[in-house]
Formats: structure tokens, C-alpha cells, sequence
DNA sequence: CTGTTAGCGCATTCAC
DNA sequence: GTGAATGCGCTAACAG
């Protein structure tokens, strides 16, 4: 005796009264079992089954307060950088019976401005940003909203509440300072457009002490745009003798541009890559990166907004979580695959 | 005269009382202003401007039985095959007021069912699945429950709804039919364990005409895993003369692990991917592969979405979007980048 | 342990 | 054009 064809879902009402107990017993059998009589329980489970019941959560929602929704708002799901956190963000959330609002920016502060409020309207639990707000407004709309906001992948002083991430200044920093300590004397940076990979570029040329030929390239990259950017910086610099990429993608576009102009990388052109995607352990060379833990920032801020939502305190608002930098064959002959 | 802190968000109420009209001209004035006059609109305008009010779309929705939100289900988010498709899906849905509920399944079918049902508590307005769903209870709870259901990225005579993809066995055929032509003998076969890649795989074979040396490795694929693959072809086959690969992302390892190994590819072996992932057309050699239009997969089942959600009808089920090869230098020492 | 009462914030009837 | 009632499906309060 199925339910018919599409008529109407069955609501708790059609539970209640099939299991012959009131409403709200029903409810409380689902949603909080320890509360109520095992017989009761059974009667209503027998119900749910016999009525293939699945509870309206937005219903729910309304009354509770609690969405069970949490927004994550990635540039563009493209930039592969992110993914590990996104599904680490997902996962996380999901086995805590919260699901992901996918929203997408576009790198566009107009769009981000956009997205959110439409967020804000779905009164998600939580919201995860990669990266800072842009938008001034935004930033106060979303403190005066309440809902409990992580920014990732980057660190501020003053987040809108939470931030989970860590320096790129200091990255470029310590790129610097590898590449320093190697005495290469002619290097150059392919980076990204976006805000980020430019702050890494600032942190790495102010080490340097100097000003670095730069070839800047749209956000997201590409292996194609990296073998452009290599182009670029052998037109400005025919002598280069290193190059520190603002992805691990665009540091394998450089590494097979200079290929196939038949420079050997490390011997002729050292290449530094941002990021430890998963592949450039196995390329050949592999490619010297700086790891940074992008499953653990998304696992974090998940549980940040777990806890606040279980309503535990969480006095800690920013949490840096380092990087390091791997050295591989593209800046070493002799480093491990 | 900023709003409170966050001791409560307005509501529509506070809106109405603040512009002087009642709630449902407030209502209106947002949500139909063709409707209202000019006068009042400006009224409300004013009022939402004072008071910062975001509507809240789960009360909306519950009475409307419209929650302006879909659900997307995938595998994993590192599946980098489907990321153009989820990508242009968020962007056709968020232009036209949805937004996506993300899911991920781990490729396991109780994991499919649980968030299936998980989506459906939602109220999503639409489903969006990459791939047939597996499960028979799935399908029966999805095709009762009344929500419109696109499966993507395969066909079948009998889709919950609609379906929206190309054959995998005659891309199979497709590849096996292009090898054959090349006249290589010794051919072999690198594919991920998903169900997609290995009727792919039952194509090929089947049109190769005998058995074909295998070599599975667990989905999703990584660069990693393709070099594997072909250390595992070449124990099974040392003469092994030309590869079929399940996606691009592997046939990039196996080229690498060839060109380590002193392979010349082309000429001494041949490898051949799925997807025409970016970066393929820009690698050294360039890396020939099946094309699939990722992104109007993904722009098509927002639209039938949308297009069912408007009410209008909407005959065709079933849309085969087909594939096409893209020959390069992988098995073509002659073709172009 | 169970039930009754009252809404959550909004949009769909109807009236005027 | 505008407004007053009613309820979407569920759960927080309190009662018993």
C-alpha cells in the first residue's frame, strides 16, 4: 500500500494520528527520542515507514530557529585550491546534519555583496567565506545579522567574527628566503590576479629587498596561463634562473613551457609552485610548493560553527595554521620525488 | 540609526508598521510590484532601506511551496570532471534565484540514499544528480515524491525524470574504433573503478573485439594513480603500444610515467584521455581526449528545472548531448597543440 | 512520559 | 489598489 503517486507528502500529522498518538509525541519520538516511551517509539517508527514520512525541515526550521543550512562562498568552484576545503567543509558539516548552501563570487565584490544577502535571507546556521569579506557593508550587515561567520584562508586582525588560515605575506616571505638562500640572483613571480596570490607577491619581493619582474595573470590559473607567464618573464628576463608561482598550476604551466624551450628545470630555471596539489608530487620533475592545509581549514571551520550552533563558548577567534614549504625537484636536483 | 546589535532581524511586519502599510502590501510591494503602486512601492523601499530587512525565504517557502533551492548531488567534489558542470549549474540557477544545496556521496549507495533523503526533508525545488541513481528505493522515493529530477552525465531509457549525458559505451566504442584504425595492436586499458569509466571501458572492449589488458584503479583518479596504471600495464603487457584512459587527469600520469621510463610519447607509446580537462590541450605533447560539454550539462538541467518550476511542460525526457574526439599530440606526433 | 496551546514569518485565499 | 483572516508543517513552551 504505497502512497499514491504524487498526491501529497505525508506530513507528522499523517504520522500521529497512523501511529494514534498526538502531534507532538511524534515529533518528539523523531527528533528527540530519549524523552519518549520505547512502545511509543515503535508505534511511531511503524508509522513513519507505512507513510514513507520525511520530515519538512524547513517547517522546522522556522519554529527552531535552526536552518541546519551552513553558506560556503568560494570565488569559483574552478579554483581548485579550494576544493580540499570545500569537501572537507561538506563532509564535516554533513555528518553533523548540517548541508552546504553553494554560493559563488565570481572574484567580484558587487557579486559577493549579492550572494551573501541571498544567504542571509536562507538563515543559514553559518556562514564559511574563502577568503576576507571585500565589502565594507557586507562586513556589517553579517555582524549585525548574528549568524556565526568564518573567514578562511586568509588572517585579520579584526574579522568579522572568525578566521581560520594563515599569512600569505609570510608565505612570499619565506619563498623569499628559500630562493635567497640558493643565490639565485635573477627571479621572477608568475601570480594570480586575485588579492591573495598578491599578497604573497608583496611578501616575497619585500624580502627580496627589491623589485622583481612580475608577470600577472587573471585569476583562476591555469596550466595555459602559466606557460604564458613564463613567456612573459623570458621576454622581460632572458636570464632568469627562478620563478615563484602564485599556484601549483601555473607553476606546472612554467615547468613545461620551459620544457619545451628546452630549458631543464631545476638545472637551467627553478620553479616554486603555492598550494601541494595533490599532483605535483608525481610530475616530472615534482614540483617544490608550500603546503598549506586546506582539508584541515575546512574541517575547522565546520566545527567552529558546530560548536557556537551547540552553543559551547569558543573564546579563540583567529587561528593561524602555518604552512610549510616542501622542496622537490623543481628547485632540487636531488630532492626526493 | 543603525538596527540593534542583533537583538532580533526585521521582519516583514517591521517593515509594514515602519512604511505605514500592512503586511501584505509590504509583501506584495516586494515580491509582485507590478501590482502595488508607485507610491507605496517607494514607501516600502524606504522602510526596508531603514530597517535592513532581508526577507527570510523559509517562511516564504513553506507557504509557497517554492524554496527557490536545488540540490546537487556528486560524488566527491574532487572529481574535477564534474566541476564545470556544478560550476555552470550554481551560475544558471543563482541568475535565476536558486541556489544549490550541495550533496556528496563517495560514490557509495547507502551514502546516495541517506543524502537523498536528507535533500528531500529540504524541500529543494529540484535535484540535480551527476550520474543514474544507483538505488532502486532511491529512485521509487525521488519519482514519488513529485520533485523534478534530472540525472546527469549518462543516459537511460527509464530515468526517474530526466536525464541529461551521452553514452559511455559509445564513447568506449568510439575510442576502441580510433585505435583500431591506427592499426596498434598491443592496446591497454587504465580506468578508475567508478561505474561510468568502466562501461566506458565495456565499449571499448567490445569493439576491440577480444580482451584487453586492464589495469583498475580506485576513483577518483589522480595523476599518482595513472603513473601507477601504466607500471601495471607494462608488468602485464611489456609491448604494450597504446593506452585508453578513463579521464585526463590519468592519461597526464601515464605520460609522465612513460616519458620517465624513456617512453617517446607518441611514437613508442600512445595514450588517449576522457573529458578534455583544461590543461590537456597545453601539456608537452599535448594529450588527445573525448569531449564533453561539462558546462551545457550542467546550464540544461538548471534550465529544465526552471523551466518545470515555471509550469511549463516540457515533453522531452531525454537529452543525449553526445561527445566528440579531440585527436593531439599523444597519439599524433602530427596533430596540433 | 504525554498532550494542549500558540505561534515561527510569510503568502495565499478572500473581501473591500 | 489595499487589507483581514487563515494556515504552510513543525516545535517551544507549558501543562497534566
Amino acid at each position: 500500500m504505497n502512497a499514491p503517486l504524487h498526491f501529497k507528502a505525508a506530513t507528522l500529522h499523517d504520522v500521529a494520528k497512523a501511529a494514534g498518538v498526538s502531534l507532538i509525541t511524534a515529533s518528539r519520538a523523531l527528533s528527540n527520542p530519549g524523552v519518549v516511551s520505547e512502545k511509543t517509539k515503535a508505534k511511531v517508527q511503524a508509522a513513519v515507514e507505512a507513510t514513507g514520512y520525511i520530515p519538512n525541515m524547513l517547517a522546522g526550521g522556522l519554529k527552531s530557529k535552526r536552518s541546519l543550512m551552513v553558506a560556503g562562498i568560494v570565488p569559483a568552484l574552478s579554483v581548485s585550491q579550494f576544493l580540499p576545503t570545500v569537501q572537507s567543509l561538506t563532509t564535516t558539516l554533513a555528518a553533523a546534519g548540517y548541508q552546504l548552501l553553494l554560493g559563488q563570487t565570481a572574484y567580484d565584490p558587487e557579486r559577493e555583496e549579492a550572494v551573501l544577502n541571498t544567504m542571509i535571507g536562507r538563515q543559514p546556521d553559518g556562514i564559511v567565506m574563502t577568503g576576507l569579506v571585500q565589502s565594507q557593508r557586507a562586513r556589517d550587515r553579517l555582524r549585525r545579522s548574528g549568524i556565526p561567520v568564518v573567514e578562511t584562508w586568509d588572517l585579520s586582525d579584526r574579522p568579522i567574527d572568525m578566521v581560520v588560515g594563515f599569512s600569505h605575506l609570510k608565505v612570499g616571505s619565506a619563498v623569499a628566503g628559500y630562493f635567497l638562500s640558493k643565490g639565485w640572483e635573477e627571479v621572477g613571480v608568475a601570480t594570480g590576479s586575485d588579492h591573495r596570490a598578491q599578497l604573497r607577491r608583496e611578501g616575497f619581493v619585500a624580502t627580496m629587498g627589491r623589485d622583481i619582474p612580475t608577470a600577472v595573470v587573471p585569476a583562476p590559473s591555469s596550466l595555459e596561463l602559466g606557460r604564458r607567464a613564463l613567456a612573459d618573464l623570458l621576454a622581460k628576463a632572458p636570464k632568469l634562473r627562478a620563478v615563484c608561482c602564485s599556484s601549483d598550476t601555473l607553476a606546472q604551466g612554467v615547468v613545461v613551457e620551459a620544457q619545451v624551450r628546452g630549458l631543464r628545470v631545476p638545472e637551467d630555471l627553478a620553479v616554486c609552485g603555492f598550494g601541494n596539489a595533490d599532483f605535483g608530487a608525481h610530475t616530472a620533475p615534482s614540483v617544490t610548493t608550500v603546503h598549506v592545509d586546506g582539508p584541515e581549514i575546512g574541517r575547522l571551520a565546520a566545527q567552529l560553527i558546530i560548536d557556537r550552533c551547540s552553543g559551547r563558548p569558543g573564546a579563540q577567534k583567529v587561528f593561524d595554521l602555518g604552512f610549510r614549504m616542501i622542496e622537490r625537484q623543481s628547485t632540487c636536483a636531488s630532492a626526493p620525488a
